[in-house]
RNA sequence: GCCGGAGUAGCUCAGUUGGUUAGAGCAACGGAAUCAUAAUCCGUGUGUCGGGGGUUCAACUCCCUCCUCCGGUACCA
């Protein structure tokens, strides 16, 4: 039996995830573990957050809260946001839990008794007011060969010179503003030119089966000679080592170990914490985390984004071999490159960014995330940077997703329900036709001829039963789940989804070509006969596109009442090979049908302005904010009243808005109100609402508003609006 | 600067070791059909393969050079 260990790289908690992240080492993952899974395969799939690091530390000290404080919230807002993107993590972990600091810490002692590692003293920048030694990144000064101002570290962006970080002069730490004063330190150093010819081998012996831009960076890596990294800095954040048995008492003091080399190790620990608890609830003995590290029968897949590579190609192996014991290393590591959004790149900075998270909270349809899923899974950045767009998305959900894989979905699965209630029953004249299906499969399968001839030369016994557009149909569905599967295992996930694609167009042309809306009428039999067998192809493709779309998937099983078949962890884990008997009809007869929902909505124009609006708008947002408290004065600068509507209406081409005409006590004023979707515009005629009434003036959809209509919202985004206890309130009433 | 990757149809991208007329999806146009979210199915074009030079009988593919973009090269993660 086959055994897979999947990890995805470690996204950082100091901010929350966006698409480009999903594109590279997240979704792509996600398809293989539940491909996998589906074909009955034996898969770990483990990420968590990596919570160290001196970018979080920073991130504290600019919001005022603690580490802690930041960790804890990205690492839960980036969690739940993949869990609704429909990730099957089979543990999503944190490296801030104790149990990885105890692998950190063991990897550290065994290398420094191993002899892997040295320390050396050296001069670097102090902060004296952040209490912190200065990375490169976090010093500014003037440049020592070309005078630049603001030149960085060791390096000026103006001249391109290189120099020691302490010859820059006029040094300023950006972290204090402050000029920070030189002092000795000492770091552990680990010796990677010890692995440098071991290392060779190991990256040679993938010549044949990585992709090209993995290998040749890992090549020139190597053939630049591999030198000893410092693994510890000085910071109070992190993997503390000043407990390890030999070493000077205090020379390991306000030292930890450098996020570079404790948060891959995170995927151990992840995989350590998950088997502890399955241990704890009976499952499996708490050591049974080596049959994923330390069993050569394992194959470990390490998914990450271009910017890792080396980590995972050298770095990491170095460690794993170091350490011995058998671990395995990566036997792939299928690594993306980044995808661009609108054309540019991704920049939090510059809010050039979707956030995982907004997008859900802007399409809290579940089948949402499948159009999102799908449109990068057919724009992965598998070879070269690509682009996401708002039009693409729009295009991809409509012309693609709903149009053919949904649109078949849909006109089968109302055609049964309308005309039979259920799917249909075999008629008497084909009685036998689900084992006469299983005889093509064996056709297909056994003959040694070429794809070409395999058409012409179905035996007649069979085509007795199958006119040529069943085996057609079935042809493509046998083919196209072989040459799906075929390019998921080579990591070619955008090929093996638009295979998928091309069986539901395959189905579409089957229906088309029986016209069972005219053979109902004529030939009834011939009508169930077709919507059974639409009805098995539904089935199907539920199941070959679940590493793609979940969520619709799972609303098919739902839709047939049958056992869901999406990948997820771990209920799929059968060892039957789900994946190849899509091309076989399942037992579907005695299902009763449930009135058919559409599985993917439309992306109107109008929502993809919206989006696009949205880009580059800058939004601050800080961890207090929530709780940051206000002033009476504060207060009295919102001026909140009683306003009565006189008229409302929907506005034009708007789903969300409505154009309220409102009498303040003062006069009339136009309010335009994004609560369409809540209210009709005759519930609010007559109405007393509360107006926030010096705000800003602003056009929306061409129309100004002048005020907003105050309502609540709940967390599932439904609208209430306020109104006073009493009717007889007037317009104009002051409300504090 | 150095190392690696990329630049191909209006758009997003494939193009294996150099070998006939450079492919797919979407968009566009024409037709068939009306069960289905006006959704489907069939048919039709389109390319100085970033610029320039070279090797070869033959170059998108190999070499040189220039331009543009991305990543690595930091005590960035």
């Amino acid at each position: 039996m086959k055994r897979t260990l999947i990890t995805s790289a470690l996204p950082y908690a100091n901010g929350y995830l966006h698409l480009g992240h999903c594109a590279g080492a997240y979704l792509p993952a996600d398809i293989y573990a539940r491909y996998l899974r589906l074909k009955g395969e034996e898969v770990l799939y483990v990420c968590g957050s990596d919570e160290h690091g001196v970018a979080i530390t920073i991130a504290a000290e600019k919001e005022k809260v603690s580490p802690r404080e930041i960790i804890d919230k990205y690492h839960e807002a980036n969690k739940e946001a993949f869990e609704k993107f429909g990730m099957s993590f089979d543990i999503y972990s944190r490296t801030s839990l104790p149990g990885h600091h105890d692998t950190a810490r063991e990897f550290f002692r065994d290398f420094r008794e191993k002899g892997y590692l040295v320390d050396l003293e050296e001069e670097q920048f102090y902060d004296e007011d952040a209490n912190m030694f200065l990375p490169d990144r976090y010093v500014e000064g003037t440049c020592p060969n070309c005078g630049y101002d603001h030149a960085r570290g060791d390096q000026c962006d103006n001249c391109g010179a290189y120099y020691d970080q302490l010859k820059l002069k006029n040094p300023l730490s950006l972290v204090s503003g402050k000029s920070p004063v030189v002092r000795r330190t000492s770091h552990w150093y680990m010796r990677f030119d010890m692995f440098q010819s071991f290392l060779e081998s190991y990256i040679e012996s993938h010549a044949g089966d990585w992709k090209d831009n993995v290998l040749q960076q890992s090549r020139s890596w190597l053939k630049q000679g591999l030198n000893e990294r410092a693994i510890t800095r000085d910071l109070n954040w992190g993997v503390m080592i000043d407990d390890i048995p030999n070493i000077p008492p205090g020379k390991a003091k306000g030292k930890v170990l450098y996020v570079w080399f404790e948060a891959v190790l995170g995927y151990i620990s992840a995989t350590k914490e998950l088997i502890n608890i399955l241990a704890e609830q009976g499952k499996g003995s708490s050591d049974s985390w080596k049959k994923w590290w330390q069993d050569p029968e394992t194959r470990y897949i390490a998914f990450i984004g271009k910017d890792n590579i080396v980590f995972h190609t050298l770095i990491f192996p170095a460690m794993l071999h170091g350490k011995g014991e058998g671990y395995i290393l990566p036997d792939n590591v299928p690594a993306n490159e980044f995808l661009n959004l609108e054309g540019q790149k991704f920049s939090k900075s510059r809010n050039w960014s979707i956030d995982l998270r907004d997008f859900i909270a802007d399409f809290p349809e579940p089948t949402a995330n499948d159009s999102l899923r799908y449109t990068l899974a057919m724009n992965l950045p598998e070879t070269k940077d690509s682009d996401f767009t708002w039009k693409d998305f729009q295009a991809r959900t409509n012309n693609e997703l709903a149009a053919i894989f949904g649109n078949f979905v849909n006109r089968t699965l109302q055609f049964a329900y309308k005309n039979f209630g259920k799917v249909p029953d075999l008629p008497k004249s084909s009685k036998w036709l689900t084992l006469f299906w299983k005889n093509l499969i064996s056709y297909f399968e056994s003959s040694g001829i070429s794809d070409n001839e395999l058409l012409g030369r179905v035996p007649e016994e069979l085509k007795k039963i199958f006119n040529d557009n069943d085996i057609n149909l079935i042809y493509a569905v046998w083919k196209g789940n072989r040459e799906a599967g075929a390019f998921y295992e080579r990591f070619r996930f955008r090929d093996g989804v638009s295979e998928t694609m091309n069986i539901a167009r395959a189905a579409n042309k089957y229906f088309n070509d029986e016209e069972p809306w005219n053979s109902i009428k004529t030939d009834p039999e011939k009508a169930e006969k077709t919507i059974y067998i639409c009805c098995q192809l539904v089935r199907s493709l539920a199941v070959l596109f679940a590493p793609v779309t979940p969520h619709a998937s799972a609303k098919i099983f739902d839709t047939l009442g049958i056992e869901y078949l999406t990948g997820d962890s771990p209920k799929d884990d059968k060892s039957e090979d789900y994946w190849l008997q899509t091309a076989l009809p399942a037992d579907l007869e005695a299902s009763k049908l449930k009135e058919p929902e559409l599985l993917f909505a439309k992306i109107e124009d109008e929502t993809v302005s919206v989006q696009q609006a949205k880009l580059g708008v800058k939004i601050e947002e800080k961890v207090k904010d929530v709780q940051k408290l206000i002033s009476i004065e504060d207060f009295s600068g919102i001026h909140l009243r009683t306003a009565k509507v006189l008229k409302a209406e929907k506005v034009h081409k708007s789903k969300k808005l409505l154009k309220l005409l409102v009498d303040t006590g003062e006069g009339e004023r136009q309010i335009i109100a994004g609560i369409a979707q809540h209210y009709e515009p005759e519930q609010l005629t007559g109405k007393t609402v509360i107006i926030l009434a010096n705000l800003q003036p602003a056009k929306l959809m061409g129309l100004d508003s002048y005020g907003m209509l105050l309502a609540a919202s709940d967390k599932d985004g439904k609208l209430s609006i306020l109104t006073t206890d009493t009717e007889d309130m007037p317009p104009g009433a002051e409300i504090h």
